[in-house]
DNA sequence: CGCTGGCACTCCCCTGGCGTGAGTGCTAAT
DNA sequence: ATTAGCACTCACGCCAGGGGAGTGCCAGCG
């Protein structure tokens, strides 16, 4: 009975701060949330929860506002909001029109930053195991050759590599005809297999390790981890309640994907559904001042893209993750194709 | 003569509020620019300077500030200053090891912004024609077709079509021959002939016209314009003296691809060498606080693909400039093979 | 025992006044 | 044309004071 009170104290002065980005007090709390005790009652429930850290008062004769631990409380505290209608309808509309995989991804990505009204970024979905269609090997310059992949499952890989020698044309059709012929219709083990053969050939160009690792790999789903942002600029929103410094350290872990990418895995891994990461949870320096909702998606049972949202601790972690797990749900289903 | 002292003094006053960031006042010049005047004359220089538009004051008991119009003088009567020697080869050493177009790209558009200390954008080369090397049709969905083009020059161009019928895969494999047959090792214009032919033949596919725009504007070059951004942080940094709003429509500005696009075009278009656009003459409220130092790169002669770097009105216009037209040099060299 | 009303206290924030200093415009002298 | 001098303006920093929001605590009440 206490103990619930107490949790809708909390409740209500995260919602409140959120709203308002004010410091909220024990009057308005009482007013305005009917929770049927008054101001005095009020008060010595936050005494109580500013002893456990989950709220902190800025100053002395200011009212409360949420510390990160408040609002861990409340986020794991929080029944699953679904998506409001007209929302829910928004993604379906706007996304079922996407010509490709990029398009897709491009819609998402703006789209999830306009529901949040956050930074939204999305990690292209990595790719599965498919079979080998076709190789083409064109040459580059004088030592360089670009590698295309094209496998069954309508995927573009290329890369470059380093010949390390001048082949002459005749043996750079050859070697290409030979990988082909070598590689049609073979899922990755089995290319692996063939072209290890293939560049163990006595006179085999010095080349064939490399050129076999590029088909593999391709064939493996691509080593690249293209990630895509939008909506950066709700940082700088005055209510985001960033300061100016944070806005540059965020907008430059952004562009540190690395960092991004990490800790997005870091989050997938250990949850399932929406995984939310608050201000110091982080552990970045630079990403200290800001949360994470994250989600993974893809085929069911192999969710292994990432998508989230990344704003100010103070944001709507309700809507937040409904928009997050809503996006990511329906890029599940798409993205399987 | 005196056209010669006013013009130092604008430049001097330029010079100091890009340094300091504060207005700067006729003592200040007097001492610190030698210009052998006393304080009393310069005021003089002032009034008149004030009087063409060029200066402005904050305040009335503050010093002077460059107006738009001011920066504009300046910028155009600057001869143009070379990019200091441990920073040219900075960028020969740093982006010498790129291993393909993309890595290119990315690691030019990294140090533009860092030598700039701006956000740096660049287009992708807009692409040449090429002769069609090769072309594969992969069956994506129901209805639905991916082609992908790779030309003689190790582009690869991919695009998805929709079919409007379900082809049996005997006539999906046939089409796919045919086109090869058809095109292979010709230029846009000869395969566009070549294409319609084909495409003209009785009980041909109905989705074969679209299967041949695809090929030939691959062929021609892409349509993609992508374009890749890097140093937003900058905006944010303190000495950029931006308001928070004005980097929140800046970033969104940037995020609105299109808009800067057209600019940067705009820009490209009337001007050899670097393009320069000064507040509001980039005609766009969301960056009336901001310039743009632009250039063209590309095969000599057909420069046609473009580089930027973006920030505060208050910038090192020479620096800024001195980077940008190296950088795009550099990759003109590079690019063309 | 928990809740409530009352009350004193703290401290932010706004306002207004004041002195200071930087910088100017003007004028008269060189 | 340039310069020295001088009066003037005005942002800025500082300080004090009042108002107000919000708190903590205490005593009383159901």
């Amino acid at each position: 009975m206490l103990e619930e009170r107490r949790r809708a104290v909390l409740h209500a002065i995260v919602e409140g701060y959120v709203a308002t980005s004010e410091p909220v007090g024990s009057r308005a709390l009482a007013t305005h949330h009917h929770l049927g005790v008054s101001p005095a009652t009020i008060r010595n429930d936050m005494a109580a929860l500013e002893e456990e850290g989950l709220i902190a008062q800025p100053h002395t004769s200011a009212g409360r506002i949420p510390t990160d631990k408040g609002y861990r409380y409340f986020v794991d505290h929080l029944a699953a909001t679904a998506l409001p209608e007209p929302q829910r309808r928004a993604i379906t509309t706007f996304l079922s029109d996407a010509v490709d995989l990029s398009d897709t991804v491009e819609r998402s990505v703006r789209l999830l930053s306009q529901l949040t009204r956050q930074v939204a970024v999305i990690q292209y979905p990595s790719l599965r195991e498919a079979k080998v269609r076709r190789v083409e090997i064109v040459r580059m310059g004088q030592e360089r050759a670009l590698v295309v992949v094209v496998s069954a499952d309508a995927r573009v890989e290329q890369s470059t590599i380093l010949l390390g020698e001048e082949p002459t044309d005749d043996a750079f059709e050859r070697v290409a005809r030979e990988v082909n012929e070598a590689t049609q219709g073979l899922g990755p083990a089995a290319a692996e297999r063939r072209l290890a053969e293939w560049a163990a050939r006595p006179q085999q160009v010095p080349w064939a390790g490399l050129l076999a690792d590029a088909v593999v790999g391709a064939a493996r789903g691509g080593t690249v981890e293209r990630v895509v942002f939008s909506g950066t600029q709700n940082l700088a929103r005055a209510d985001a309640g960033l300061e100016q410094d944070a806005i540059g350290s965020v907008l430059e872990a952004i562009e540190e994907q690395v960092v991004l990418l990490r800790l997005l895995h870091e989050m997938a891994r250990d949850a399932t559904d929406v995984a939310v990461r608050i201000g110091g949870e982080t552990h970045h320096e630079a990403l200290s001042k800001t949360s994470i909702v994250a989600a993974g998606y893809g085929p069911p049972g192999g969710e292994s893209s990432l998508l989230g949202a990344l704003g100010p601790t103070r944001m709507d972690y309700p809507g937040t993750m409904a928009a997050v797990r809503a996006v990511a749900r329906y890029l599940s289903r798409v993205v399987e194709m």
